[in-house]
DNA sequence: TATAATAGACCGACTGGTAGGTTTATTTTA
DNA sequence: TAAAATAAACCTACCAGTCGGTCTATTATA
């Protein structure tokens, strides 16, 4: 996937140093709400050197766009290969990936995707559909499981799979949105509990 | 309720008005990305004016989010005071409320609430405890429609109606968010549709 | 009742600070 | 040693907020 470290130049490993940082700041404080002075400072270089690698914010912000959406998606990946596991199991365990994630910062930053998706679709298309695509891709692969499922004759045959997805991920962002304005992971964790008890009870038997 | 324009004061007009055109742009533009002088032009006053009726632009946030809310509140709340109707039908005619407001713009600028959720529960506090109020109002509306249900027996004894309500504004935010990002109200509705769906399905026959 | 005084509403040039971005010189590294 | 990378000072536009002052409609007073 990404290069080992050791390969890579030290100009390289500088430009990833800065998206680390920055996406950890935005996805706390948002694109507006993180300055270009907040992230040289966390990763320890100067502005001269920050405009070396990147011509400007907004390249910046794609950066980190495809760098926190890479990462969320080859866990979700990750999760939906585990062959040994039934497609149900196996998005349960995304599920609760994702879950883990969101409850690593308390649940106070919410999703990175859920919030630049709502702070910058309005100011700037270009992120907005980068963003669209990172959550067409998302829904797109749990359709894939119950897919599966439907083929095997787990779920009724009448069964819109790529509506129930979009659902699904609606249901999830919709928790973590809850969750991060009331600072609590109840919402959250209340949605996917019940987006598989649903799932559950739709699996003809 | 809100006194009827006639008898308010020039100068209650005019901070009604402020309001007014700053919810829209903020609803759009979210809070950073709306400035003073974008609300002071759109209103049609000066800066010295608008400075005359608020004390910083934190506290025309606050007054945009009594704004919008109690707007969107006072809507629920009539959807849900419809005697007449089953409280299914209540439940089903606030959701189809909602879905109209935000097509009224395209899907493109989302839910007011939900967006400035996620823009500023990280940078205040105060904005925060008020938008979660919020949602926790809503919520509440609904899960009391769920509890007359439930009393009726049209619902499982053991149903948690405050968590199903939760999941219910999730599902609905998120699906809002997903239209706005995606442009397309299709997910909005999708997610209103399953809503009910599931609702109808739970209901004991 | 004519005039003076007061207060609410409004005006717009100005300011201090901030944030994104530039420039030029210097140091590292391949 | 040529190119890559870093350093630090600097520039400029923008934005929230300020401030001295104006306008107008009541209200008080002589």
């Amino acid at each position: 996937m990404t290069k080992t470290t050791d390969t890579l130049t030290k100009g390289e490993r500088t430009r990833r140093r800065i998206v680390g940082h920055a996406t950890q700041l935005i996805h706390d404080k948002g694109y507006r709400g993180t300055t270009i002075d907040d992230v040289i400072k966390a990763a320890g270089v100067t502005k001269g050197s920050f405009y070396f690698h990147f011509a400007s914010k907004e390249e910046l912000g794609y950066a980190v766009i495809d760098n926190a959406s890479s990462f969320i998606l080859e866990g979700i990946k990750e999760a939906l290969q585990q062959k040994n596991l039934t497609p149900y199991m196996r998005l349960e365990l995304m599920l609760r990936g994702v879950q883990g994630l969101v409850e690593e910062t308390q649940c106070t930053h919410g999703c990175i995707m859920g919030n630049l998706a709502l702070e910058l679709s309005p100011i700037n298309d270009g992120f907005r559909r980068k963003l669209a695509g990172v959550f067409n891709d998302w829904s797109s692969y749990i359709a894939g499981e119950l897919e599966v499922m439907k083929g095997s004759g787990d779920l009724p045959q009448d069964l819109d799979t790529a509506a129930y997805a979009d659902f699904m991920v609606s249901a999830l962002e919709g928790g973590i949105m809850m969750s991060k304005v009331s600072l609590d992971p109840s919402p959250m964790r209340n949605s996917i509990d019940l987006i598989l008890k649903q799932l559950d009870d739709m699996i003809t038997r």
